[in-house]
DNA sequence: GTGAATGCAAACTCTTTGCATGACT
DNA sequence: AGTCATGCAAAGAGTTTGCATTCAC
């Protein structure tokens, strides 16, 4: 992730935006994720890690990482949103939720990526990103 | 649709629930859209044809489709859910949504459903609903 | 008649915005 | 020095909940 974290302050750089605190630590925590995550989330984590960093501040972060295509913005229905790095290569995995715990998962899926390439170019519209989102039971809830 | 307005509500009848007006208005309403829609386009919808119902009311019955599996929830992203009937036969759609003028269409994909399945059985979860959204812009807005 | 369904208003949560202060170039 | 970035507090939007009233059974 330390790869995404760099190419994330280069390319804010490159776009001529200046190097806040803020906005950096942001960038590094972000990098440092294992899955996506809520806004309050990152909060809760710089505030243990002693960076607190204002709400306003985050979400004005996300948001620019996101126009940039930094971030990925993931809404699973959870009443949240949830953000994860978008690498420069488009490698990206797709998420699952459980109803029991509201845990979350990720997967990769080469056959899943094949048919909406496949049924992107058949539709009228130009599609440029994808979200898969499935729900069930993950193993430790469906265990008795 | 008319066949989901009334399996709707004989599956609240057999669920034990009253038939109030609200809650019979929601689904005769909901029995009628060609898509998915947000709780407030509802709201909108009833007024315009005299038969208002308030909003917590709307919230109330949709939680409850939802809670029967009468309705699926859809989250794009928006900032709002859509809802929409969810048929008995498990017959369903996915959403694209246009990032220009924010329209929603629908499509339907067999190669994409079997991808879907083929995931689902290679996971160690129990899955049971999936969601694809696509993302892009639409026929009009491509347009010069 | 009893308890569920409804509607209003208030509460709640997540997110965005206005504005004064502080920081980067 | 001149802007942009930040943080606080307040505003906004969508959704949920408390409670008194109405309605279905």
């Amino acid at each position: 992730m330390i790869a995404w974290t760099e190419h994330a302050l280069r390319t804010l750089d490159a776009a001529g935006y200046r190097s806040g605190a803020a906005r950096a630590t942001v960038v590094r925590t972000l990098g440092r994720q294992h899955c996506c995550v809520t806004a309050r989330e990152l909060a809760d984590t710089l505030r243990e890690e002693g960076e607190e960093v204002g709400i306003a501040s985050i979400y004005r972060a996300l948001d620019l990482l996101g126009e940039l295509r930094l971030v990925h913005r993931l809404d699973a229905g959870e009443g949240v949103v949830r953000y994860e790095p978008a690498m420069p290569t488009g490698e990206h995995h797709h998420h699952i939720l459980c109803d029991g715990c509201g845990r979350v998962a990720s997967y990769e899926d080469e056959r899943l990526e094949h048919a909406i390439h496949a049924l992107a170019d058949r539709l009228s519209w130009s599609v440029d990103s994808h979200d898969v989102v499935l729900r069930g039971t993950c193993p430790a809830c469906a265990a008795p």
